[in-house]
DNA sequence: CGGCTTTGACCTGCGC
DNA sequence: GCGCAGGTCAAAGCCG
């Protein structure tokens, strides 16, 4: 079907070029039979897809077809089983043989109705058979580059796998060296976590499962700011008993997969029970942990339930006069509340796409511009998405990925973010050399960690935004979202821009990131470096980029600036964010579909895995 | 009649 | 312990 639909995706237009140009040249039946003979036998034809045709490569292929139809006969009878390559090869038929290509184009069509006719002379059909001959022997050496060219992706792919499981093996190993120590200086032998987690279950003794957000929202104890310290990133994802540790890194290692799943799940996740301040919501957890992670659970649990279960929040700021805007996905109202100092009701809505569907979203208009729609996603959708729908899906998944693996600083986050990203496809393109973002900022004082992002705003508006004093916000870097919100037609050609001017507000007093970094007495190596550049720089992005090229290897994309604050496009219409479109970044692995799911939907490619339909929420 | 919206009540967490 | 605020539930009403 997939293939089917993508073949049809591709080849159409080639059909179309044929069938107009060979109607237009001649309105010779043998030319319309023949046309008609490709196209019939495309459907069958399986086409690669992650290979991006080249643009020379399609002119050759409309600039061919003309001429592929004159020889489709032969060339039905010699290669019916690549007609993907068909037409890509034809055309260098005629790139080699151009000048005499003509004649030879009106040769053939002499030919054909010649054949008709019966009187085609056999020198014709001798030059016919050598054309036909090299074009062969041209499709056979296109196949063969081609095939090479699959291989070389394949093997791309496969390397960038194994770096990536040897990555995660290796901070897996550094984040193991780090806990000891957290653990070993909890005398009572009690987790981090339970000094930052307020609730007063006993069941936070048991949890093995790290609340990072609650850390965030009531971090605000030197106990719970050191807490929250131990918890740094090289802790990743994984709050678990040193004796679970092992077992976890020894499934890490044996699956790296897992990692992605884990991520996924979590991000179905919308948190354990005992985590979220409300559990009475049955529909929420339905699909997801319904016990709160006890340590006899703990070892028969699947990694990915081990991960921590964050609750993470998108907003997205929206000028948009409609009471919501349309992000593809059907919802239902299920209440709404007059929020405090907001004479704008705030209403609840529950995505109805699928029954037990775990995605909320909240629609409230800014109290000081109600042209400006704030909509706030929660949770991640469990069943497939339409394309629109995936679009804003996988805008607000790489916000919210980049909002975790930011907020936690962790090693597996950004390998996880950026992998994640990479094969929901959000990052995919990596051919394509922008790098557009979205004004997005992290909210550290909300109950949940919740990024935002602006798109009320125009570029240069944006490049001297200062972020609300209200909130604990600091820049950061949302690829691909801009792409998503202004389409294909409308991204960001330029390097991405950081506001020189830009100063993120420095967190509120008692939620102090920086000063909860900075504390930690157990960080290190890129914990450090990301908690020293917090404490000292408010430009926490840059430290965030500089973290990631770190843990990554490679030289992040340059972004234009350090920092890399990307501007979206102030014309975005909010209902714009609908249309489905692919983002890019530099950041894309070579194979950007590793390891996606056949149900994932990509922009433009296939779907992505529904845990990367929306934001995470670890 | 089914689905959706409205709206008051209820639950929970948090601050004082 | 109490009150407040956020979030959810569920009955009632509306609409196509």
């Amino acid at each position: 079907m997939e293939k089917q639909g993508r073949r049809h995706h591709i080849s159409p237009k080639l059909f179309h070029h044929s069938v107009s140009d060979c109607s237009f040249n001649a309105s010779d039946d043998g030319l319309v039979d023949a046309t008609n003979n490709t196209s019939s036998s495309n459907p069958s034809i399986p086409i690669p897809i992650p290979i991006p045709i080249p643009i020379k490569q399609l002119f050759r292929q409309t600039k061919e077809i003309k001429e592929m139809d004159f020889f489709s006969d032969n060339n039905i009878m010699n290669d019916d089983a690549d007609d993907d390559e068909e037409p890509r090869r034809q055309p260098q038929q005629d790139c080699n043989n151009n000048p005499p290509a003509v004649n030879t184009g009106l040769n053939l069509l002499t030919l054909n109705s010649g054949i008709s006719s019966t009187s085609a002379s056999d020198i014709h059909q001798n030059s016919n058979n050598k054309l036909m001959t090299s074009l062969q022997v041209e499709l056979e050496r296109l196949h063969e580059e081609n095939g090479e060219l699959k291989t070389m992706l394949d093997q791309m792919t496969k390397s960038y796998s194994q770096l990536q499981a040897q990555l995660l093996i290796a901070m897996q190993k550094q984040a193991q060296n780090r806990l000891r120590e957290p653990i070993k200086c909890e005398a009572n032998g009690m987790l981090a976590r339970q000094f930052m987690d307020p609730r007063p279950s006993a069941a936070a003794s048991i949890d093995h499962v790290r609340d990072p957000s609650v850390a965030y929202s009531s971090g605000k104890t030197p106990a719970d700011h050191e807490a929250f310290s131990s918890f740094g990133p090289s802790n990743l994802n994984i709050e678990v008993m040193s004796t679970e540790r092992d077992q976890y890194q020894r499934r890490l290692q044996t699956n790296i997969n897992c990692a992605e799943e884990a991520l996924d799940r979590s991000s179905q996740c919308l948190g354990s029970p005992n985590y979220t301040s409300k559990s009475s919501d049955p529909n929420l957890f339905d699909d997801d942990n319904d016990e709160p992670k006890r340590s006899t659970d703990q070892e028969q649990v699947p990694v990915a339930d081990q991960i921590p279960f964050r609750k993470a929040r998108v907003s997205v700021r929206a000028r948009s006069e409609a009471p919501m805007i349309s992000d593809g996905c059907q919802w239902r109202k299920y209440g709404q509340k007059m929020a405090k100092g907001n004479p704008c009701p705030r209403a609840y809505y529950r995505c109805t796409m699928a029954s037990g569907c775990p995605v909320r979203k909240q629609v409230q208009r800014l109290a000081e511009d109600k042209t400006i729609l704030i909509t706030t996603y929660e949770g991640n959708h469990s069943h497939p998405l339409p394309p629109a729908a995936t679009a804003m899906a996988n805008t607000t998944s790489a916000a919210a990925a980049m909002l975790l693996s930011g907020s936690t600083t962790s090693k597996e986050a950004h390998q996880y973010h950026h992998h994640h990203l990479a094969n929901s496809g959000f990052f995919s393109n990596s051919q394509l050399p922008f790098f557009a973002s979205s004004m997005a900022t992290l909210s550290a004082s909300a109950p949940f960690p919740t990024i935002t992002l602006d798109l009320t705003q125009s570029p240069m508006q944006q490049f001297h935004r200062i972020p609300p004093p209200s909130s604990s916000t600091f820049p950061l870097p949302l690829h691909g979202y801009h792409q998503l919100m202004g389409g294909p037609g409308h991204p960001i050609p330029g390097p991405t821009y950081f506001p020189p001017n830009y100063k993120a507000t420095p967190p509120p007093a008692g939620v102090s990131l920086g000063g909860q970094r900075s504390t930690s007495t157990h960080a290190s190596g890129m914990i450090e470096t990301v908690s020293a550049a917090i404490a000292s720089d408010p430009n926490f992005t840059a430290a965030l980029a500089e973290a990631i090229s770190t843990i990554m290897g490679a030289p992040r994309p340059h972004q234009g600036h350090q920092g890399g604050i990307n501007i979206n496009d102030g014309d975005i219409a909010n209902n714009n964010a609908a249309r489905g479109l692919v983002a890019s970044t530099n950041n894309s692995p070579p194979s950007a579909n590793i390891g996606l799911p056949p149900g994932s939907l990509q922009p433009g490619s296939p779907q992505l895995p529904q845990s990367c339909t929306t934001f995470s929420t670890n």
